[in-house]
RNA sequence: CGCGGGAUAGAGCAGUUGGUAGCUCGUCGGGCUCAUAACCCGGAGGUCAUAGGUUCAAGUCCUAUUCCCGCAA
């Protein structure tokens, strides 16, 4: 039989970065993926509707059976996993910790797609800090998971260039079509027995780099007294989700698109955060070192327009002050 | 039924206690200019989201529906 010779593969993920991993693992033919572990439907957006999760659309999509356990480190679930015995585990930003007796089930062991260059940016968002430190290169690893956040041994890397304005749902798209090619390059390589899983090397990044923390709301506040280089990064670091914002004249206001320019000394004597320009180009706006020029803007309510739409029906002046 | 804002000209907005629908920009025509994204004059462009209702009269008040967005998760 042509079964006997396919490896069952068990999915766990749960957002849009992870449906392409699981779509090209159901088009490999020495694979059957016969199951998908992603989050529990959640109360979400506006209406607090229940939403399933993007890989829980997409396996429905495929018609593979979808467990949604509220914890995997369950007794009940784990037994569940031991008799659907599958022979590989892939994980792509699952959101939950897997314990030892999961990682232990499967013959070729559980591997995990992660968006950087390991052992640099482990954690919840590695994207989104890549691009806040200004980072010009990242990539994807797939590695073998540990019981450690990312630590496991890594088996490949495919590297990519950050362009300068290049904002976190580029990258994203980017990172998860790479991640899902250089996944199907593991699994294989690893049945074949072609691949050798090596340590990570903590030395070869600096500390400050090696963890990238969950990003909440705040996150996204913008520090005025930042340069503008950082100003910029943040923005296009969490486009377009939380996004980045400030308020002025009371209103809290969403900065999505930015450049970053050289100080100017004529605003010498102006605040962090104040209006120094308005014009259909831009809003032009003095931070702790440069200027930041606002170029698409959104107030409450409002859908994102550039900076000249902006200003055709509200009014900004120069001595208005973002905090 | 989580909270809230919104839908008016191509774009962004205003529209007072219901009484002929406005502003800025764009667009078209003309003028000025060495020239212009500048300036001047003129024009076109709206079934005011949809469906009902109240009224002599509805963008405006009432009800329902659709869509967009912010917060919160």
């Amino acid at each position: 039989m042509m079964t006997r010779n396919k490896k069952k593969a068990l999915f766990m993920g749960t957002p849009d970065f992870a449906v392409p991993c699981l779509k090209k693992l159901c088009e490999m033919e020495r694979l059957d993926v016969i199951g998908v572990v992603t989050q529990p439907d959640r109360p979400r957006g506006r209406g607090k509707k229940l939403t399933p999760s993007p890989v829980k659309e997409c396996a429905a999509e495929k018609n593979i059976p979808v467990y949604q356990p509220e914890k995997v480190r369950t007794e009940s679930f784990i037994e569940e996993l031991r008799k659907i015995s599958p022979d590989i585990i892939v994980v792509v930003a699952f959101g939950q910790i897997l314990p030892k007796d999961i990682l232990d089930i499967p013959d070729f062991g559980c591997v995990n797609v992660h968006a950087s260059l390991l052992p640099a940016y482990r954690g919840a968002a590695p994207m989104q800090r890549c691009i806040m430190n200004g980072e010009l290169k990242t990539g994807v690893t797939t590695m073998m998971m540990d019981v450690g956040l990312d630590t496991g041994d890594i088996l490949e890397q495919a590297e990519i260039d950050i362009t300068r304005d290049m904002t976190l749902a580029e990258l994203s798209d980017k990172l998860s079509m790479m991640g899902a090619d250089l996944l199907v390059s593991t699994v294989n390589n690893l049945i074949d027995g072609k691949v050798t899983p090596k340590k990570q090397d903590n030395s070869s990044v600096a500390e400050n780099a090696r963890y990238s923390p969950m990003i909440d709301r705040e996150t996204g506040h913008i520090d005025f007294s930042m340069s503008a280089k950082s100003i910029h990064d943040l923005c296009r670091a969490l486009d377009s989700v939380p996004g980045a914002f400030a308020s002025v004249n009371g209103e809290k206001h969403k900065i999505w698109k930015t450049i970053a320019l050289e100080d100017n000394p004529s605003c010498a004597d102006k605040k962090n955060g104040e209006i120094i320009s308005v014009s259909s180009d831009g809003i032009a706006v003095k931070t702790g070192r440069g200027i930041i020029e606002i170029k698409e803007i959104q107030a409450p309510g409002k859908k994102r327009m550039s900076a000249g739409d902006y200003l055709r029906g509200h009014s900004m002046t120069v001595g208005d002050v973002f905090v």
